[in-house]
DNA sequence: CGATATTGTTTGATTATCAAACTATTTGAC
DNA sequence: GTCAAATAGTTTGATAATCAAACAATATCG
């Protein structure tokens, strides 16, 4: 059992690196060019469909207000995010994406789904159902590790 | 088709943002706490059995040679990289874990190889199989996808 | 030998990040 | 209703991560 341990671990950072760095080269190379990766996820976070506080896609990107009341900053300056008060909370931010935004948001995502796509059109119906599994066990482990982390 | 895709790509960004998370976390409350998961990734990247250049290991990781310097400056003050200079070519210089980094390695090693043990448990010996072929196969279409990456 | 190429370091600028101090607003206790 | 406490977000100061470009040291090749 070790060495197909050894095999999907090797693949699964891999990927990780292999989708990062694909992803920051794309950005670079596009004219989204002043967009950095980091950039980018917070403009998925924020998302297209939803407007969403400051605090509630902190959350989501595990960082804290402050760190993405910065980057949020210079998102505005770019063009790329739209800051609207509360009216009913004077308190409350709420973030949205500008057309820019959502353009970029949809660029990004349909690399995401070429990415997955392209890895099923060789596979069966059967192998994907799988593949699925598989990337299911491991999510819900990790989410499960995440709960049991201290703090 | 267009669910499935759309199940999978959640499943992967969910992972990769977890096991981002769950690393950072379990350094930062272990005995380990002044190495950032950044640093982890180099430590890992210069790796326990051969000795790598600098060259090799910023390849490895997507990051300029400068950036490298900079982090392997940080890391050698902290006590897990030694740098030697090679004697066959005296420009190069070769990277390689203290003690304490090796100890650091193979705890993150074992993270990584504990949570493939994990997904796997619950897979018959086909399910395993086909969970690789699905990983694999990603893996392979971002190697084809960073060929092809202008530059 | 001297020009060119290679390997790594340094530097200046920008972004990413946190913790802590701060501001504005809401809520809740009296 | 007012005032204390709680909440949402911003600002600030410090540090790490990053790149590109200038630089230094060494090797190679004509």
């Amino acid at each position: 059992m070790d060495p197909k341990i050894n095999e999907i671990n090797g693949y699964l950072v891999s990927i990780f690196n292999d989708v990062l760095m694909i992803e920051e080269r794309t950005l670079q190379t596009s004219q989204f060019k002043d967009v950095s990766i980091k950039e980018m996820h917070t403009i998925d976070a924020i998302g297209m469909y939803q407007e969403h506080t400051t605090s509630e896609v902190a959350k989501k990107l595990g960082i804290t207000v402050g760190t993405l009341t910065v980057s949020v900053n210079n998102l505005v300056r770019k063009g790329y995010v739209n800051r609207v008060r509360s009216e009913k909370d004077r308190r409350v931010v709420k973030l949205a994406l500008t057309k820019q935004g959502r353009l970029l948001y949809r660029l990004h995502d349909k690399f995401h789904r070429d990415m997955v796509r392209e890895t099923l059109t060789e596979m069966s119906e059967e192998e994907a159902e799988v593949l699925m599994k598989g990337l299911l066990n491991l999510h819900s482990f990790l989410e499960r590790t995440k709960e049991q982390l201290p703090e």
